[in-house]
DNA sequence: TGTACATCAGTGAACGCGCGTTCACTGATGTAC
DNA sequence: TGTACATCAGTGAACGCGCGTTCACTGATGTAC
């Protein structure tokens, strides 16, 4: 049966954000699209009726996964969207009162990023499968990090160029601490988040 | 027909530097058995001669990548192995003839990294992939990472806890740039190569 | 050392399965008058 | 505003395909005597 021209945007939107999480969690060919239509609680036959394809659905569940992980008004602390994402974490955060948010970084490496995919860094989530995708993929792509790095240089003192390139290695080496994280086991997990995290010497100044 | 068991140990070595090269290449689930035993020069009805299943091929084939990948050979320059898998590199680096081979960062940032995927580090190359794997695949993983981490650390000086820590991090951010660099357009890869490759307030110290 | 037989590495066809995609159908929505 | 008809979002079955895995078969290798 039809629906309304609203109710069909409101499906849409349950699919890319069921896609959104699906493919962070699962990979891009770990979710298949009737797992990504059931999960928006319709079957997949209706899938076509939004998207022309498989591809088409990664670019919008991409661009949609970097806005909500990347932080977008300005001027907020670059770890809202992060402690929007995970409840325990902005209760943690809560619970402290009083005093400056904990910085990226530690945002960034906590455990609950480790353990729930589906809504963290979609970069640590997906990256290697990405430079194996289509063009238009890889470009979706490239907006997404580029919209962290200039999300986490605002963070930074200094000249322009310096604040960049000083967010371009945070940034790489908070990807490479997450990825290598949960591709091992606990004790070695541990002991990367923390050495990244708040290790002598280190980058967040 | 039969072959004589040193003939049989040949081709599974061959299945497994296939396997290590095209799982790198293509990701675990876009190389198949098929295309493993073909690489192999065999048909891949002959593959569960040699293994239980495609994970015990993943299992072996992570562990040789690492091998052939992670600096073995005491007291050689780590970036060794690199040099080997990458020969263009060795050339240019023959070609200065003289002073020290460059730091193992600018070996691991190199373009010929970026676009050979199938000789280059199994952490960048399929890191997300591993941490939704069976357990026993990440512990080979895990086991591979250490070693790394390893190797780096006693490029390095100072205490022996600070100097794995510097290790983890400069690591994690290898890992982490090359990951980005691969996902991304030309224009942003090169930025962040060059960012963490010899950036100002530089970590290779 | 020579013979007879069991073993088994590799082949090629086949299996059941899940995938992305297509399609006939339904019936509420949107539109022309 | 009311009526008649065209549109089309979503359903559920079906498609061809490639996957991991199995299996009957072949004939050289390994072994028992």
């Amino acid at each position: 049966m039809r629906m309304s021209a609203e109710e069909k945007q409101r499906s849409r939107a349950r699919i890319v954000t069921s896609a959104a999480r699906l493919f962070r969690e699962h990979g891009l060919d770990g979710a298949s699209v009737a797992d990504v239509m059931n999960d928006a609680g319709m079957t997949h036959g209706g899938f076509y009726k939004h998207f022309d394809s498989k591809d088409a659905l990664i670019e919008a569940a991409l661009e949609s996964a970097f806005n909500q992980f990347v932080e977008l008004a300005g001027g907020d602390h670059p770890g809202a969207a992060m402690l929007q994402a995970f409840p325990e974490l902005l209760a943690a955060v809560r619970a402290r009162e009083g005093g400056p948010p904990p910085p990226y970084a530690s945002l960034y490496l906590a455990r609950e990023h480790v353990e729930r995919r589906g809504f963290g860094c979609p970069v640590a989530a997906l990256g290697p499968e990405i430079s194996r995708a289509s063009t238009a993929i890889k470009r979706a792509f490239g907006a997404g990090v580029r919209r962290m790095i200039g999300a986490l240089a605002s963070t930074r003192k200094g000249s322009a160029a310096s604040r960049r390139t000083a967010a371009i290695r945070e940034f790489s080496m908070l990807v490479g601490a997450m990825v290598i994280a949960r591709a091992s086991d606990a004790e070695l997990a541990s002991e990367v988040l923390t050495a990244c995290g708040r290790a002598p010497g280190d980058d967040d100044r």
